[in-house]
DNA sequence: ATGCCTTATTTCATAAGA
């Protein structure tokens, strides 16, 4: 979102259009109390917000219900107090989780061991979730990693930077290995970004990653139709600096 | 045209994003 507040107009316009059962929402830069809740609700929507003010803040929207409201994860690491990065909820059968995985910012920062201590944090809570589960998981959000080279513009640009070491790729793969596919959205004009910079024309350029992740429980995998990219959600006026991964399932 | 950073705050300068 870069800020849910200052997004509004685009996700106003956006929702009726899409029509999502489950949004998904990171970087809301919100508090809970502030949270545009009743305006989202006029849409038709449920919403479970957890955010503390001006940085971080994670939500989810639901029209299929929302129940087992969850804000933030068991030993949760902080920098130093936890921040506001994971709420997750059960809609329409399938247990959701909307991720905001911390920058890491570079790899000799704190910033850094914060979030590969996160992430590890992150797969031991989803491993105890998983035992005695009674839906089945799907984990979304912004991971601040690029799985592949292929997911970065220029993989030589980017070698020994935050969101492509093998810690963090290894870190993404231990979560994986507890049985998620990584969804892989359609290519659109030859790009699987979700993320383009707002700074030196990165978007019209092609310069993108894909940071933005939806991991299926592989037993749902099977029943995805179809996943996409709005990438024309980037474009336009005050657009976030992320595009919104669109998936299909047919439940 | 898709158009060359944006947002929030301890606000007119700085921190953060990735």
């Amino acid at each position: 979102m870069n800020s849910l507040l200052a997004r509004m107009p685009r996700v106003l316009e956006w929702l009726p259009q899409v029509q999502p059962d489950v949004l998904c929402i990171q970087e809301t830069k919100v508090s809970e109390e502030t949270f545009p809740h009743l305006e989202l609700q006029g849409l038709g929507y449920e919403t479970a917000a957890h955010g503390l003010g001006a940085w971080n803040g994670v939500a989810i929207l639901s029209r299929v219900g929302l129940e087992d409201v969850a804000r933030g994860f068991a030993a949760e690491p902080g920098f130093p107090d936890p921040e506001a990065r994971a709420i997750a909820a059960t809609c329409g059968g399938v247990r959701v989780h909307s991720i905001y995985v911390p920058n890491g910012r570079t790899p000799d920062s704190p910033h850094y061991e914060y979030k590969l201590a996160w992430l590890a944090a992150l797969r031991d809570a989803v491993e105890g979730e998983l035992s005695g589960a009674a839906a089945p998981l799907a984990i979304l959000g912004d991971f601040n990693i690029a799985p592949t080279d292929k997911d970065v513009w220029d993989p030589a640009l980017f070698v020994d930077s935050t969101h492509v070491t093998p810690a963090e790729r290894d870190a993404l793969g231990r979560l994986l290995e507890l049985g998620f596919t990584d969804v892989q959205p359609r290519i659109v004009k030859g790009e699987p970004f979700t993320y383009w910079d707002y700074r030196a024309g990165n978007f019209h350029k092609g310069f993108g990653m894909r940071i933005d992740l939806v991991l299926l429980a592989n037993e749902l995998a099977p029943k995805m139709k179809d996943a996409y990219i709005d990438r024309d959600a980037r474009k336009g006026k005050k657009p976030s600096d992320h595009a919104p991964v669109v998936v299909d399932l047919d439940l």
